[in-house]
DNA sequence: CAATTACAGATTGTTGACAATTCATGGGAT
DNA sequence: ATCCCATGAATTGTCAACAATCTGTAATTG
């Protein structure tokens, strides 16, 4: 991998993989001195994802107190929540459905390629990573980097509670019928899978 | 006031109105050395501060190169960022319509109190803030926290080409007309006036 | 005995110094 | 003249030390 090009980015992504994925629970705080051991760097950048972080609403700051991990959404908003997002993703969709390339389609084919190999190793994990991977690489399509700012803290909500499939190979199924059905040029048919896939 | 507990607080606040007001022009790169040395800071804090508000989406970040105000956001996603923002503000006043304390009411009358003395003294940028003040205290009316998370972001991009109203004592009156219709009890013409200040 | 205060340890807030990277400038080779 | 590479100034990335604040504990006082 090595993607990331600092110490802040690569924690950050750690950090919030071990939120999302349940790792932590809520509520429970976390210190800058054992993290800055765990990750073998020093507190500087720690202070950084932190501030991060809880900008992004993973984790509440209070000054001289500390961080927690920021506990689940309560019930109640989802419906807002997977509303707002349903209209986001197909409102980008939509929109780019005709200029879609054929690299756009690849970067999808590939995701779907690691969701499957996810399902066949029943690991739960790594399927809502290259979850949020399809659709993060689908509102990326969308010329205006606006979206995705304003997409992403509404996905964390929804991810905060994420419950998973019974039959993981059944998501895996939910993604593929919306990248064939934009393969096919079926613009109805590609908005329906999607809105069907988020709730 | 001393509202502010710490120096990132401050500053990122600072900062914050520096960008919305426009006195910061999109793209203009902001040096780590210089706002330290004009807030009387050293570099920790102003770090902190870049990595909240490039998170936030006010400013783009790029490793090894420093952060640059963010432009502001193409035209055509403007409708579909006044629905979301619509959706969300009328949801929320609809859910807490009932649960409206004395208390609450007595918030937006004083943020409509500093709103009416910005336009008496044709100060658009104090009235920008008071607009968002009563928005935020609606929002933040809601038990969870979440929906603010998810609001902020909409609301910045919608702030981010703020067109002031050509009478400024216009946008007072349309704000003064939810809180008259709350404070009346009159349900449907609160968020009819509210869906009515947002586009 | 209850309440309060003093204190010590732990934790966060802030700073200045050092390392790594980028970028512009100018010198040299073809 | 053009291209390439060295070089150094400017800037960001990282670190370790110091200051301020919080928290729990135990001694003190009424």
């Amino acid at each position: 991998m090595e993607i990331y090009r600092t110490i802040t980015e690569q924690v950050a992504a750690h950090l919030r993989q071990d939120i999302l994925s349940g790792r932590l629970k809520a509520g429970q705080p976390l210190r800058e001195q054992a993290l800055s051991e765990r990750f073998g760097v020093s507190r500087g950048p720690i202070r950084e994802v932190f501030a991060m972080l809880a900008d992004q609403g993973l984790l509440v700051k209070e000054p001289n107190k500390g961080v927690q991990v920021a506990s689940r959404p309560m019930a109640d908003v989802r419906p807002l929540v997977v509303d707002l997002r349903k209209r986001i993703e197909t409102y980008v969709l939509d929109q780019v459905f005709d200029r879609i390339t054929p690299r756009d389609l690849q970067s999808l084919d590939s995701v779907l390629q690691d969701m499957e190999s996810a399902c066949r190793r029943e690991d739960p994990d790594a399927l809502m990573e290259q979850d949020i991977r399809f659709h993060q690489t689908l509102v990326g399509m969308h010329p205006s980097p606006d979206l995705l700012r304003i997409w992403e803290p509404i996905m964390t909500r929804m991810l905060l509670e994420y419950t998973r499939h019974g039959d993981l190979m059944e998501s895996y199924l939910e993604h593929k019928r919306i990248a064939d059905a934009i393969r096919e040029g079926n613009q109805e048919a590609a908005l329906e899978a999607l809105a069907a896939n988020i709730l």
